[in-house]
DNA sequence: ATTACATGTAATTATTTTAGTTACACGTAT
DNA sequence: ATACGTGTAACTAAAATAATTACATGTAAT
């Protein structure tokens, strides 16, 4: 099964909340641009929010980056909206056999192996800042 | 959410068709190491006969394997399994609003950021045979 | 202070996937 | 013919996703 389009849509905020950094960004106007429900977008704000990777208070409309833009990474992001936690990429069958020398091995062998996958993932992941993101695009419209 | 056990459970059966060799490795006696039920490991077997690791009859009790341990990794496994597909290890949201400029960008920027994510990820797997897994187990039983 | 509007959040639903279970057709060998 | 194994389809329960609805709470302008 695929991972949570949550860190797409994550993604997708935050660059909105940059592009339109002059104008308010509403949980209405993201979900428009995003194509979804405004209380999607505002769980989503809130997972991003106790990241520490945006501003938003109650009541008053619209959101800002806390940080700098070439100081997010979509790691940050992947993290923040929670769609892999640490070491569980891939799952592992429980409880097999203890009887068998490969049922009581098995899983130690593997979850090594799995992790090491799952880190080198990440590790493209932290390498690609919000930054690259807003200039690809920022290319692509020849703004 | 984790990507599939189906994975892990690929992994054991065909190790422990490898330590069983000299003996007889039916559905039943995978199931028992695995400890699930017999039907779910014949689907499994299906689909690694099918990827051309396994060589089983109908009809005929257990399972060989159809290559050398070393010649098979663990990305063989992970694709004979289909428990990911190519460039889908991570969704992306469908129909941003193509009036914004990010929503008819997003896709197109984020997909190559995920593609490469995912593969050093199944680089890892790439670089892994079911020969280390053997070995790590007979390190770890002392045999 | 009342209205208008935004965020925060809980509850509900439909869809999808997983993993297990049951059942049975079909193939092989004694 | 019988016993036993693989191949496979149908059904179920559990879990996660994503969307939707509803409403409490917070802020600001009139």
């Amino acid at each position: 099964m695929s991972i949570s389009s949550r860190f797409a849509v994550g993604i997708h905020i935050l660059t909105l909340i940059e592009f339109n950094k002059e104008g308010v960004t509403s949980s209405e106007y993201l979900a428009s641009s995003v194509n979804t429900n405004p209380a999607v977008i505002r769980k989503l704000m809130g997972m991003l929010k106790k990241a520490g990777l945006i501003e938003v208070h109650p009541g008053i409309a619209g959101a800002k980056l806390a940080k700098e833009l070439s100081n997010i990474t979509l790691f940050d992001v992947y993290k923040a909206v929670n769609v892999v936690q640490e070491k569980e990429l891939f799952s592992i069958h429980e409880s097999p056999h203890p009887d068998c020398p490969i049922g009581r091995n098995i899983q130690n062998t593997i979850e090594p192996l799995f992790t090491a996958a799952q880190l080198a993932m990440e590790k493209v992941l932290r390498n690609v800042t919000l930054e690259d993101v807003v200039k690809d695009i920022t290319t692509k419209e020849n703004i």
